[in-house]
DNA sequence: GCGAGAAGATTGATGTGTCAACTAAGTCGA
DNA sequence: TCGACTTAGTTGACACATCAATCTTCTCGC
């Protein structure tokens, strides 16, 4: 790779910012999640994803194409999350080797407890701060990133 | 929690992009390290703020202090990282407490030969894609939601 | 039907981050 | 100068993501 062009003062500066975001903003949902539900950013994800495509059950492949996850991510955490009692898994009747994912009762409590917190901290850290110009231009310029990258072949 | 104001569809869309985002783009940024240099987004962010304090030896909290990380995150990636043969940690001069960290010369080579092509992907997926208008925008909005997560004391 | 290959899912090894508990070294007041 | 407090850093247990390897079940051409 020969000479790139350098960041610039205020490209570094973006860049700073930009980077510590994509890990600060994670981390504080996560911590939102603990703190108020007892409960990782995956484990809600995957638990709000299985209760709004009920009453059908929700295959493993399925979930892991809506949440755009590896299958073996998917896997790790279902297999926690069942021995926690949320979740159960029985293979699938139309396709044997799919897997059926549903709520336990304790899963639909779960949720349920966690959802308002979860709706009201999005609400307050992302919809609030921002115009809602902003917030349409956020969306255009996540989606011109994520292209850019795509086009890599690194997304 | 009393019933929140529940998302909208746009809303709902918003989020969920952004989500993903979060997830996808430091995915991208690491394979794009993987692949190019064999190394994590981590080791390379070690690896550039020590390379930019030299010839000062940059002690293990100033590096944490820098990279906005928690110390114990720092402390084990520079036990690999030593192990590796990347860095050095030498109790400090002045504070017996402090480890000074400085790159071998395994280190220097690593960081130099990966930055050309890692500078080059902070310029196709996050510079070039946006305008110099719409940098600036994204700067102040990546700020406002810090804000608000920081004054819930989740950041 | 049957054998090759595709598709769904799991597993184990490894690297990484978090929290809490801990050790060691500096600081400071009485 | 001694004891309490603070600060720097490490450690261990656990949660999580990735990759490659594996197993099982389907599909399809013959």
């Amino acid at each position: 790779m020969s000479e790139p062009r350098w960041l610039t003062e205020e490209e570094q500066q973006l860049w700073l910012e930009f980077r510590e975001f994509l890990w600060g903003y994670p981390r504080a949902m996560d911590r939102q999640l603990t703190r108020d539900a007892t409960m990782s950013s995956g484990e809600y994800a995957v638990l709000a994803a299985v209760s709004q495509a009920a009453p059908e059950a929700l295959r493993s492949g399925d979930l892991a194409t809506t949440l755009e996850w590896e299958r073996s991510r998917v896997s790790h955490l279902l297999r926690r999350m069942e021995a926690k009692g949320l979740i159960e898994r029985c293979a699938s009747s139309g396709d044997g080797r799919g897997q059926d994912i549903t709520l336990t009762s304790a899963g639909w409590d779960t949720v349920r407890s966690a959802a308002p917190g979860h709706v009201t901290f999005v609400r307050e850290t992302l919809l609030d701060p921002l115009s809602a110009a902003e917030q349409d231009q956020l969306g255009q310029m996540l989606s011109k990133i994520r292209c850019a990258a795509v086009e890599r072949n690194l997304w």
